[in-house]
Order: C-alpha cells, then structure tokens, then sequence
DNA sequence: TCGGATAGGCGCCCA
DNA sequence: TGGGCGCTTATCCGA
C-alpha cells in the first residue's frame, strides 16, 4: 500500500472514528515519562476509535509504544516518509511513527458496548470471607469492608472474642509488600484504639517463606484460603478430559 | 469473510508463524487465574507469532481478553460458529473465542528483533544519585545498587560519616507502599548489622502528604529528585556514535 | 484531580 | 522455577 494511501486511510479512520489496524515498518520516538527510542522494523500499529495508539512487536502482550486515548493524532507525508505525530497535552507526551512502507492495513467502525463480566477477583475473595467468617477463626465477626483509614484501606475490619482483627485479603501469592500493607493498618488501628488488641490477618491462597517469616515475626497471622471460582472450569475441562 | 476462509487463515497463519489481525464478532469465555465471559460483540483479534492472544475493544489500553505466549490454539468450525480454543497449560488457563462474523483480517509474517532503548526509569535515577551522591548530603558515600537482603533490594546502599545509608528510589511521587518499602529495608539493616545508626532516605520526585506523615514518624528522610534528564543516554549514545 | 490499591497485571533480573 | 519489584504500568474507586 501506497503511503499516501495510507494516510488518506489513516485520516479517514480517524475522522470517521473507525479503528485501523496496519502491518507497518517504522522507526519510533517517545517523549513524555520517559524517553524512548526504536530503531526500524516490521509492527503492527492499532489506533483504537477513542484516539489510541498501541505499536506491536510479533511477540509479547505489551505494546512496545503507545500513547493513551485522547491524543491528537496527525500525518505528514515527506518524500518516502509518513510521519505520524501524536500528542497526548494532558499526559505531556508525544510520540513520532515514522513509516516507511505499510504492508497492509484495515480499518472499520468497531462498535462494542459489552463490559466484562469477572468472577475471582480480591473483592469477590474478601466479600467471601465476610459471608464465611468461620474460615477465619470461630469467634470472627466482620463489620465492614474497605475500611479508611489515613493509611489506606482495609479488606475486613472485625472483630474475635478478644479485641479488633483486621484482614487483609491477597488472590496470588502474598508477597513482601502485603506484610507491610497489613502491619501498616495494624499499627493504625492500634494507635487510633489506643490498645494492642488488634489481630492482623493476611489472608491468600499460599506466602513466599520469606514473607511468612516477617509476618510471624510482627505477631500477625495467615490463612490460607484459596480465591473463589478459580480454576472452576479449567478443573472440571480437565476432569472431563480425563473421562474420555 | 467467510468463517472457513477466515479458520484457514488462522491455521496457515500459525503453522507459518505469521501475525493475524482480524475485525470479528465473537463471545468469549475464559477460565484461569479468574473466569470472565465477554457477551457477543465486535472486537479486534489479534494473534502474535509467539501464539500469544490479544482481543480488544475499539476504546482502551489493555486487551479486554488474552492469553500469553506460548499457547496452543485450535479451531473448529460448527455450522454457523467458528470456535476459536486457546490453551496454555503452564498458566492452566482455557479461552474459547466464539466467533460468528469476520468483517475482514490480515495476516503477514512480522519479523523484529529491535529491541527499545528507553532512558529515564528508576535504574536511572539510581545511577544519577550514586554519581552525584552529593544531592542526598556532602557526606554520603555510596557503595552499591541492588544490594540484595532477604526482605528485598536496596536500590542505593552506602554511608555518611556517622553509619550507613540506604536510598529508596522513586520516579514518580513516593506512597505509603514506597516508605513501607524504605522501612523494611532500614530494619532489616539495623538488625543485620546491630545498630541503629541507619539512615533511610526516600528520594522521589515528590511524596504523598500521608506517606510524608509516615515517613517522618518513622525517622526516616525524604530527599525531593527529579528523575534525571531525559533524553540523557540516547544522547549520549549519539554522541559516542559521532566520535567515531 | 489526587490518593490508594488491585491486576487474569506484564516483564526483567537473579538465585 | 520462584521471589522481588519496576512499569511511559492501566484501571477502578472514593474523597
């Protein structure tokens, strides 16, 4: 394909809020969060109907460029260059595609309203251990979720026989980071309280060792307890293929 | 398109490592680390040479359904339905694209080794205060990046003239997550090297008013750096380049 | 808009 | 392979 022919498709695409989809080689600058610079090869260039722009290399799920929607988005055609220029004033950046030949491309007004409909996320995990606060311990009694604090959120705040517990609920692996998160509003709730009797729960379906070790070593606790609906189907897929 | 013609573009596609996007509507059911379904409507599919699977919708960054690389992908066509069946055994993960309409598709064979040269991250601003460690305090002496303890890595690790130093970097502004971090680290040290004479200093463009909060309460510091230059190494590479 | 946290995060490095 | 963590993270949600 023609690079003027491109930017007609391009331009047209744009104006008339289609989607395009290019197999193209380029050379590529970007300026804003950082600095970035790609030498020439063959990618695939998307610009999505809400004005962005994602460059693909034939491997990997990341755009290897991009720039987000909102952005101005203009054409230049210069001798065997067309320079596409995008600027995106709300975010400060700008990005430079220069094409020197277009494979192919395609374009059309993509109109798609349906939102993703998600079972197994932490909110789906702590709303869980709310309804089943057995799970916990026997004496667990939730009172709210997210609650605010000035250092952050809490999963599940509650409380035991004893005194206040706080939950904080991990759908991976709890790592490091989910240690501090707990010890944080552990140590608020204590401090807000003005009394130590505050257990700290980090709730997830498995803990790196070290990890483990840091959270034995500030008195807090772990539970085990593996994420709704995951794996549901991938098991039973797999339980049927065993049948065959 | 017709459902079969599009099915052999696919299988040729795959068998002969080639790139194929396509405009189609389809409904989609995934079971992984999470299980969605997506109702039916029109999207672009994406299918990368690393048998990676990217589906998006005319508006946002992310794919609104995907799989990684590595995949193994099958389709069968039923009647009036092409089922498109994505597995990846290693991630236990299933998606199964229903595809009932194929406006049009590419395909091409994308090939890229290019890899981006990107300046301005946090290695490099870790870089810039171990050469210019005067920023931080006329006394400050760093030793290594990277120290590695068993609560993590210490992106700049030394001393002044009273003990040690360890730096905490950020290149955008610093959150509680950031201070938890610095914190770790200060303690883990402290207890490794049995004193208290560690200082930990936060540097960070800027700092969130109740991390600030934090961080002071726990003693530590925070030193306000702009990320460093940008443009800075691509220049210099272009001027190396020029020496010679 | 800012702040805080999650994500089917991804990708990189290192033991 | 698992752990730790940065990311031009993106996205959501609440104040």
């Amino acid at each position: 394909m023609e690079l003027a022919e491109f930017k007609a498709l391009l331009l047209e695409s744009l104006s008339a809020n289609k989607t395009l989809s290019a197999f193209i080689r380029c050379e590529v600058q970007y300026s804003g969060r950082a600095e970035t610079y790609l030498p020439e090869g063959d990618r695939l260039l998307l610009v999505k109907s809400d004005n962005s722009v994602h460059l693909h290399q034939p491997q990997g799920s990341n755009p290897i460029n991009y720039m987000k929607s909102g952005s101005i988005i203009s054409a230049e055609l210069d001798e065997d260059v067309l320079s596409v220029a995008i600027e995106n004033v709300k975010e400060k950046a700008w990005l430079e595609i220069s094409v020197s030949f277009v494979y192919d491309a395609i374009s059309m007004k993509l109109e798609d309203g349906r939102a993703l409909d998600l079972a197994g996320n932490e909110k789906d995990m702590s709303d869980w251990i709310r309804d089943n606060p057995h799970c916990i311990s026997g004496e667990f009694r939730p009172i709210r979720r997210e609650e605010q604090t000035d250092v952050g959120f809490i999963d599940v705040y509650g409380h035991d026989g004893d005194g206040i517990v706080v939950v904080e609920c991990k759908r991976v692996t709890a790592s490091l980071a989910a240690v501090d998160q707990l010890r944080r509003y552990v140590e608020r709730v204590k401090n807000l309280k003005g009394t130590d009797g505050v257990r700290g729960i980090l709730v997830a379906p498995s803990i790196t060792s070290n990890a483990k070790d840091m959270l034995l070593g500030f008195g807090l606790e772990f539970c085990r307890v593996d994420p709704p609906k995951r794996l549901e189907r991938w098991l039973k897929d797999q339980k049927s293929i065993f049948d065959y």
